[in-house]
DNA sequence: AATATATTCAACCGCTGGCAC
DNA sequence: CGTGCCAGCGGTTGAATATAT
């Protein structure tokens, strides 16, 4: 299926958006909202493509972006989220309310990859570096000699759940079933699983933020109410603390996850 | 002050998956 | 089931800006 580039249309404008387009856009949407992409820029009267209307009011002119620096917290989110996302922008945006994918991605690339990179001499973000390379072939230069500790790590059963982030997030949900990850001998390692199904990775991820949000926030249970295998949102955090601790310090990860913590 | 270099970030490009037909 | 369309995603680009020389 071959399809030219969508803006190849002759007369339809490409580069920065003046601030004339941008009200046009806003006003449009707020009176019809985007159905159609597509056909949106026609019917507002804007000389530009679908692609390009959608990506100006996603990234730019949505009223619930948030504008400005990142703070220190949102880094380190979306440090801890890159290590079990990888390079997921949109996923990690949905977790990260008022930050977009492009945002995000920009911030990694210019500013968290180098800090990665930089402290990855450091023993403890030389774990994040070697399991970070091995779970999706992240760009941090191998360290010679060290096999991820987190080649190691074991799963049990996860059942089924839905997570949608919350209610800021935007209406990208998940609602796949569950997946087992355990492999045949019981042992899971990255390098047989060259891709975690998605479903589990929004619940380890549900969970972390469980534990992050309701130790700093506390509103656990607002966000996920739903179930994680043995463990359920009725179980106290500490059981659920303990599950993640037991699996990070069988991976030697220990040390990072007390401090992230 | 002028120029070179580095950094930032908005926008584009091309690919992919979902859906309708 | 195959095909085409569309929205969304991630990688990349390049202009604008900041900083160094």
């Amino acid at each position: 299926m071959v399809r030219g580039p969508c803006c190849e249309k002759m007369g339809l404008k490409k580069g920065p958006w003046t601030p004339e387009e941008d009200q046009i856009l806003i006003n449009y949407i707020n009176l019809y909202g985007h159905g159609n992409w597509r056909a949106l820029p026609k019917q507002a009267g804007l000389l530009r493509c679908g692609k390009s209307c959608r990506l100006r009011w996603t990234n730019y002119l949505r009223p619930d972006i948030k504008r400005g620096n990142f703070t220190q917290q949102e880094e380190e989110t979306i440090i801890k989220l890159h290590q079990m996302l990888g390079n997921r922008w949109s996923a990690i945006a949905a977790r990260l309310p008022g930050r977009t994918d492009n945002e995000i991605k920009n911030v990694w690339h210019t500013h968290l990859k180098k800090r990665i990179t930089q402290n990855s001499a450091t023993p403890q973000l030389r774990n994040y570096s070697a399991m970070n390379r091995q779970s999706y072939g992240g760009d941090i230069p191998a360290v010679a000699g060290e096999e991820s500790a987190a080649q190691s790590y074991k799963f049990t059963t996860f059942h089924s759940m839905q997570s949608c982030g919350s209610a800021s997030s935007p209406p990208h949900c998940s609602s796949e079933s569950s997946s087992v990850v355990t492999a045949d001998n019981g042992e899971l390692s990255t390098n047989n699983l060259p891709e975690a199904d998605d479903s589990f990775w929004m619940e380890v991820l549900a969970n972390d933020q469980i534990a992050m949000v309701g130790s700093q926030q506390g509103f656990v249970g607002e966000i996920y109410q739903g179930q994680f295998g043995n463990l359920t949102m009725e179980q106290p955090i500490n059981e659920t603390m303990d599950f993640w601790y037991n699996i990070f310090a069988r991976g030697g990860e220990l040390s990072e996850l007390k401090e992230i913590l």
